[in-house]
DNA sequence: CAAAGCAACATCCTATAGGAAATAGGTTCC
DNA sequence: GGAACCTATTTCCTATAGGATGTTGCTTTG
C-alpha cells in the first residue's frame, strides 16, 4: 500500500500535526483567494485527488469550513463555496463590525500592556511600505495587512469571545474584497495610525470613535464595487 | 452487508436528511445536557458504537462541534468536551452578551414586524407556567425557555451575522448553567416581560436598556455558583 | 415545438480495515 | 523511596470499497 512515497511533491505546505489540519488550511486558502470561485460546487473527490489525500480528511475540513461560513452544504447535493456578499449582507457585515470592533478598540485602549501598545503602533506604521508590488500582489498584501491590524486589536482587547466573533466576521469580508481592488490605501493608513495613537494613549472613547470612523469610511470606499458588477443578489438556494 | 436492519431501535431520533446531521444534533444534546461531562475525553469509536453508526459521521459532527466551541481537539490525542466555564470566562461571556444582546434588543424594537412583536410578547408571557415539574426537569425547561426568548429576539433583530454570534454565545452558556440551579425564575420572567413590552412599543433605547438590566441581574444571580463548588480554574491544557 | 417522463451517469454518503502515534502501567536503576 | 525508561495497549488517523440518491441529458408524446 504505497501511500507514503506519493506524499512528496504535493502542492500543500509542510504538514502541521494532523492531515486534517493541513487540508483545512489549504482549502481555506483556496476559498479566500477565490481559486475556488464563490458560489461554485466543491467536488470532494476531486479536491481529495488534487491535494493527494483521501476524501475523509477533506470531508472533515469541509465540515469545519461550513461552521466558519466559507462553504455551505446542501443535504444530498454536496458542498458549495459561499456566494459573493449581496449588498444587504455587506451592509449587515459593517453594521456588526461597527458594533464589535468599536468595542475591541475601546477595550484595547484600556487593557493593552505597554508592549502590546508598541506592537499596534508598529503595525500601523508598517502599513506604509506596501506601496511596492503590482496589481493583485499589492492588493493582497494590503488586505492581509489590514486584517492583521484589526485582528491584533481584537487580540489585545482581552476578551477571547469578542476576538473569536471579530475573526469570524473578517473571514466573511474576504468573500467580497478580493474581487474589487480599492484605491484608499493611504487613507486607510492614516486612519489606522489614528486608532493606534488613541490606543497607545489609553483613551478608550477616542479609540472606539476612531475605529468607528475608520469602518464608516472603509464602507464608503467599498461601495462603488456594487456598481461595477451586477449585484449577485442572494441566489444561494436555487432549489 | 446487512447494515440497514440494524438501524431500528437506536436511541437517536428519526433521521433528518443526512446521518451526519443527526449525529451532530445527538452529540450536541449529549454535551448540552452534560451526559458527556465537561472536560472529559470523547472516544470516537465508543460514541460511534453507542449511536450505532460508523466513526466517519461522528468525526464530521465532532469537527463542527469544535467550531461551535463545545468540544476541543488536541492534535494527536483525540477530542475532549469543553471544560466548565471559569470565573474569568463567565465574566467575559456576560460582557459580550451585554454588548451584543443590548444591540439585538434595540434593533428588534426598531425592525420587528407586528406579528413578530406578538410572538415575543407571547413568549415572555408563556414563561410563567414552568413552575410545574420538579428539580432537574423544571430547571431544564426554564433554561430552554430562556434560551428560546433570547434567540427569538436575536432572530427578529434583522441581522443574520448578529444572530449567529448571539446563538454561538448561548451554546457556551450551557456549559455553566445546567450545573447550578438558580432560583430567580420569577425575577427572570418579569424582566423578560419588560423587554418584550419595550420591543412591542418600538422603543429601541428602552429595549436595549431593559435587556442590559436583565443580563446584569442574571449575572448576579449566577455568581453564587462559583462559591458552591471549587472553581475549575482553567485546567484545559494539562499537556 | 414544448413539456413531461425515463434512463444513465456522476456524486455523495456510509462502512470497514490497517498503520501510526500517544498514553498508561510496570519495571528497573539510582 | 523516587524517578526515568521501556513496553504493551488503546486510540486516533487515513485509505479503500460499495450502496443510495440527486442530477442531467435524451427521448417520446401531445
Amino acid at each position: 500500500m504505497a501511500q507514503h512515497e506519493a506524499r512528496e511533491g504535493r502542492l500543500r505546505p509542510a504538514r502541521r500535526l494532523t492531515l486534517s489540519e493541513d487540508v483545512y488550511e489549504s482549502i481555506k486558502t483556496l476559498v479566500m483567494d477565490h481559486i475556488l470561485p464563490p458560489g461554485e460546487r466543491v467536488n470532494i473527490d476531486a479536491l481529495a485527488r488534487e491535494l493527494d489525500v483521501s476524501p475523509t480528511p477533506v470531508r472533515e475540513a469541509l465540515a469545519r469550513l461550513e461552521a466558519d461560513g466559507l462553504v455551505r452544504k446542501r443535504p444530498l447535493s454536496g458542498y458549495t463555496t459561499t456566494p459573493l456578499l449581496s449588498r444587504a449582507e455587506f451592509d449587515d457585515l459593517f453594521d456588526v463590525r461597527l458594533l464589535l470592533e468599536g468595542a475591541t478598540a475601546g477595550r484595547a485602549a484600556a487593557h493593552a500592556s505597554t508592549e502590546e501598545r508598541q506592537r499596534i503602533t508598529a503595525e500601523a506604521a508598517a502599513s506604509i511600505d506596501v506601496e511596492a508590488g503590482d496589481g493583485y500582489r499589492r492588493h493582497a498584501a494590503f488586505t492581509a495587512l489590514d486584517a492583521t491590524f484589526h485582528d491584533l486589536i481584537a487580540e489585545v482587547a482581552g476578551s477571547p469571545l469578542l476576538r473569536d466573533s471579530v475573526t469570524r466576521l473578517h473571514s466573511h469580508l474576504h468573500l467580497h474584497r478580493l474581487y474589487f481592488p480599492v484605491t484608499g490605501a493611504p487613507a486607510t493608513n492614516t486612519e489606522h495610525q489614528r486608532i493606534a495613537a488613541a490606543i497607545a494613549a489609553g483613551d478608550s472613547e477616542a479609540a472606539a470613535e476612531a475605529m468607528r470612523a475608520h469602518l464608516t469610511a472603509a464602507r464608503e470606499r467599498h461601495l462603488p464595487a456594487f456598481d461595477q458588477l451586477p449585484d449577485p443578489g442572494t441566489p444561494r438556494d436555487p432549489v
